[in-house]
DNA sequence: TTAAATTTTGAGACTCATTTGCATAAAACT
DNA sequence: AGTTTTATGCAAATGAGTCTCAAAATTTAA
């Protein structure tokens, strides 16, 4: 729980970026969220602790946190950009459900592998990945129609 | 180059849906174009022609020659979606260049298969999926800073 | 063929997620 | 304290994508 602070109070530092109180907010609550959520969502969350962050400092605020690498643009949904934490989040990736909407994580040594064995042949230095995957989920299947 | 409007028209039919002048002109294009394109560019490059086809009817037709597996949503660069054709284009995954852009295309049959593999633990019936990674080409490590 | 019914289109208005400008507030220096 | 620098909140701006609607094209009915 400190350790994530810790990161990203060292990121802040070296970039002369400060640990302000709104960013401390943002940075607890992205990590007491454990969904692939939206800014907005993020917004309301924190507003129900009565904290006050407005949502331009929360849109500032979350490509630092992935420079600092504590933080991942996992997919977009309805338009929606949607993050997910990943500071100590085994990298995985999604089945998403185009009927109920449902996210399956899924582990992926295996695909890793082989995508960094194509990295190191086209020489390609890899910053970030996503594999998402759209169809129907098992119980979306068994509906009629 | 006909038989991909043979499988558009038969796709428009079967859906009570007609093959008319705008439809063509767009479907022309986006197999002429061998590129990830956006909408905005598609509609420069019909404009060009002097063909007068909407923004809005481009919009409208690129989910139906999706639903016709002719065109791939691939990625999503600088908040813009790019679509290819994807009709006689075998799959592939993407490596996005974050300084200079380039989009370096790769086979992916290994990568296929676990994928496969997986959907079929999670009785997941996947309808399409994206892999892309970011990060910096060949060249661009070269570059300083 | 002509008229009515249906489908598609183009133009522009609209939406809504994200970005930006700016006046104020907080923090760091002197 | 006063001065400079940085970060914040608010509200306005942006812009990709969607939607409305009257006009055109096409189909069907007579
Ligand atoms: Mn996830
Ligand atoms: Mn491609
Ligand atoms: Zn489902
Ligand atoms: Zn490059």
């Amino acid at each position: 729980m400190e350790n994530e602070m810790k990161i990203f109070k060292d990121f802040l530092v070296s970039k002369s970026l400060k640990l302000t109180r709104p960013r401390k907010i943002i940075l607890r609550e992205v990590f007491q969220n454990h969904d692939h959520f939206t800014v907005d969502e993020l917004f309301e969350q924190i507003r129900e602790k009565h904290s006050n962050v407005s949502r331009a400092t929360i849109y500032r605020t979350m490509p630092l946190l992935i420079d600092a690498g504590l933080l991942k643009q996992s997919l977009r949904c309805e338009a929606k950009d949607r993050y997910e934490h990943i500071y100590g989040h085994e990298k995985h990736l999604h089945f998403i459900c185009d009927r109920c909407g449902k996210i399956i994580e899924i582990e992926l040594k295996q695909l890793e592998n082989i995508l960094n064995d194509m990295a190191k042949e086209y020489d390609f230095k890899i910053r970030e990945y996503n594999l998402g995957a759209r169809g129907l989920c098992k119980e979306c299947q068994k509906k009629t129609e």
